[in-house]
DNA sequence: TAGCAAGCAATGGTTGTGTG
DNA sequence: CACACAACCATTGCTTGCTA
């Protein structure tokens, strides 16, 4: 067998590890940008605290509409069917021109089943970083509650284009999760865009209700629970609404086709033919780990930490692991999410070390609480001591008990003043109302004289309603806003410090620098003026000095390899192939090769060397591959004859 | 001045070694 | 034996600077 035929086999320490090129992926793409994001749990909270007056506003216009919708007659029914119907909310979060003066009629469509059930928000162009812990912080109820309503009213009716408000781009469209091209948070699947106008209801058969998967519900948000309520026969009451959202996701192994109809064989097909085309890149170098990717890792080997605390192999769990990436469409297998790991880890520590700056890591506050010997269990109880005892322990574990509460057994409310959960009854479709006056600013009070027992008042006033939204909410955004500035003041600190640093260092590079320059014009002219006196007596050398920036100034880009330097490095090359063969640490090999050149007059370091053979190789391999002419590898002979015949009809 | 090549940074993969 | 760790290697995309 040729060598070169040997080589492209796949030996690793082969003359030509020809390998299947990878498709180019930009680092842009690989985390560092957010596009778009699912409503998650975190955009969730990401929106709530992004002081968006906008969303505010459009549901208060939402409840006027409604409002006035009822006045006028149109939809009676009682107190119950006076809440928001989805569709009309949904309708006024859309487009405010429209819902501002509702068209009865108009606003809602004709049925639910015309509208397209399943389209989940997303918050465009935002940055979410720290959201994680700010998340943890944010355990109220009442955000949850209109969530709920928010994602009820989005289930009904298709979401707007952004188009149609490009002053606010709050939401656009994305595909359900469960959908094919569906994939949370990962900004290389979002859907694209469509600045259209929204398209006319199209009829669409309801979804299939499929009870959901106990391996994916393990690993759902609790918005995620609440993302894709299947529709409904129109109903305007809250309990229907509650009903609504306590539906099962849908699994997301059953794939939905455009019209609604189950895909199960042609989709199916295709998956596992997708499934297959992966098996077969797989063999090749993976795509760098996005950062959606890294994120979910490192949410999986958190949750998994108590078992991996164990003595035991761990294998079985980064199977697990990759099993859960898996399911969310991240094909990764167990050992690449433990060298991922490894990675991670290595990074954390560097920064932890003060090797790198912490913003050198963009995982390091995702790493923190594992890697930093706290256990999540700590830090939960912390979070609750922060918060308050029970559910009021903010984070993902409490929005998920809340919102299990909450669909499970219908609505349950009971909002202090603070805008805080305090439990409730059960099973009731009503609201309570500790003050009947809606007083803003007892209601802003930080506490209260006296533990009462939740009342309930049934929905009546719409108003008071919306004037407790508008209270929570503009509390909350104070919240944030707060928040939010205490941390860009701890960046500023933080960005003086590193400042200072920098200063400091290259104050001390530059003294350093003025001292070996004085120290080398010094011996520099001792030697020069010794010499040239005794040749020459009286007549001073000139005087050389090494360059401006001295010996660790820019080191110059080398000269380009001539012709007769890379014939030189090819002939050694081949000479040393048989030990590059056999070694598997060879940058001592090249080095060796560059002291023979070297000493051949070829000033080139060991990487250099390397450096040039690989793009040498890589010529060949274009040529071998007939990417390439031959003409155009001007060595492809001497390359030819060092290492092994050109592969015919290659 | 355009094209090309060197250099760099980042990432994933592989291998060797130490440890429990 | 499995795992953790470190070092090395391969590959890619991008920037920079040289060369024709």
């Amino acid at each position: 067998m040729p060598k070169i035929l040997t080589a492209v086999d796949g030996s690793r320490s082969g003359m030509l590890r020809i390998k299947k090129k990878r498709i180019p992926q930009s680092r842009n793409a690989s985390g560092n940008g957010y596009g778009g994001v699912a409503l998650s749990e975190r955009a969730f909270w990401r929106l709530w605290a992004g002081a968006n007056a906008a969303v505010l506003l459009r549901l208060s216009v939402a409840l006027s509409a409604v409002r006035a919708e009822e006045e006028e007659g149109e939809e009676g029914g009682g107190p119950l069917a006076a809440l928001p119907c989805p569709a009309l909310l949904c309708a006024a979060l859309r487009c405010p021109a429209r819902s501002a003066q509702p068209s009865p009629g108009k606003a809602r469509p004709s049925h639910p089943t015309q509208a397209r059930p399943d389209r989940s928000v997303a918050l465009a162009g935002v940055e979410i970083e720290d959201w994680e812990r700010r998340e943890k912080e944010c355990g109220v109820l009442l955000s949850v509650f209109i969530l709920l309503l928010l994602r009820c009213a989005c289930s009904q009716t298709p979401l707007p284009p952004l188009a149609r408000q490009p002053q606010t781009p709050l939401f656009h469209a994305l595909p359900a999760p469960g959908h094919a091209s569906s994939r949370e948070e990962d900004e290389e699947e979002e859907a694209p865009y469509h600045p259209d106008p929204l398209p006319p209801p199209q009829p669409e058969p309801l979804r299939e209700r499929i009870p959901p998967s106990p391996a994916r519900e393990e690993t759902m948000s609790p918005v995620e629970r609440l993302e894709v309520p299947p529709p409904v026969a129109p109903s305007h009451s809250m309990s229907t609404v509650l009903a609504l959202a306590a539906q099962p996701p849908i699994s997301p192994d059953l794939k939905v086709t455009e019209n609604g109809n189950s895909g199960a064989t042609g989709e199916a097909d295709a998956d596992a033919e997708e499934d297959k085309k992966r098996e077969r890149e797989h063999k090749k170098r993976s795509k760098n780990w996005t950062r959606p990717e890294t994120l979910k890792l490192i949410r999986l080997r958190t949750d998994l930490e108590p078992r991996f605390a164990k003595s035991g192999r761990k294998t079985e769990l980064w199977d697990e692991i990759a099993e859960a990436l898996q399911r969310e469409r991240i094909t990764r297998d167990a050992q690449q999410c433990r060298d991922k790991w490894e990675k991670l880890t290595a990074g954390y520590k560097e920064v932890r070390d003060g090797v790198k700056d912490r913003e050198d890591n963009p995982f390091y506050d995702e790493l923190h609480p594992l890697l930093s010997g706290k256990s999540l269990k700590r830090e939960r109880e912390r979070d609750k001591d922060t918060f308050g005892s029970g559910k009021e322990g903010a984070g993902r574990d409490y929005s998920k008990e809340l919102s299990r509460e909450l669909v499970v057994d219908g609505f349950t409310r009971d909002i202090d003043k603070d805008g805080l959960y305090r439990g409730g009854a059960r099973g009731r479709e009503t609201f309570k109302d500790d003050d009947d006056d809606g007083d803003e600013a007892e209601a802003r009070a930080p506490s209260r004289k006296k533990k009462r027992g939740p009342k309930y008042i049934t929905v009546t006033d719409l108003a008071a309603v919306q004037s407790l939204l508008e209270a929570v909410i503009s509390r909350q955004q104070r919240f944030f806003r707060d928040l939010l500035d205490s941390m860009e003041r701890k960046e500023q600190l933080r960005e003086q410090i590193r400042q200072e640093k920098e200063d400091k260092w290259r104050a001390e590079e530059r003294a350093q620098r003025g001292i070996f320059n004085n120290a080398m014009i010094v011996l520099t002219q001792k030697l020069v003026g010794d010499r040239v006196s005794a040749v020459v007596p009286g007549v001073a050398g000139p005087l050389v000095v090494g360059s401006p920036e001295g010996p660790q100034g820019p080191k110059r880009r080398s000269k380009n390899w001539k012709r007769a330097e890379v014939l030189q490095l090819i002939k050694l090359r081949g000479e040393m192939d048989s030990r590059f063969v056999k070694s598997t640490r060879r940058a001592a090999l090249w080095e060796e090769l560059a002291e023979l050149l070297a000493a051949q007059g070829i000033k080139r370091d060991g990487k250099q060397c390397r450096e040039k053979w690989d793009k040498l190789m890589a010529e060949y391999k274009d040529v071998a591959d007939g990417k390439r002419d031959q003409g155009e590898s001007p060595y492809f002979a001497e390359l030819t004859a060092i290492i092994g015949r050109p592969p015919e009809a290659a």
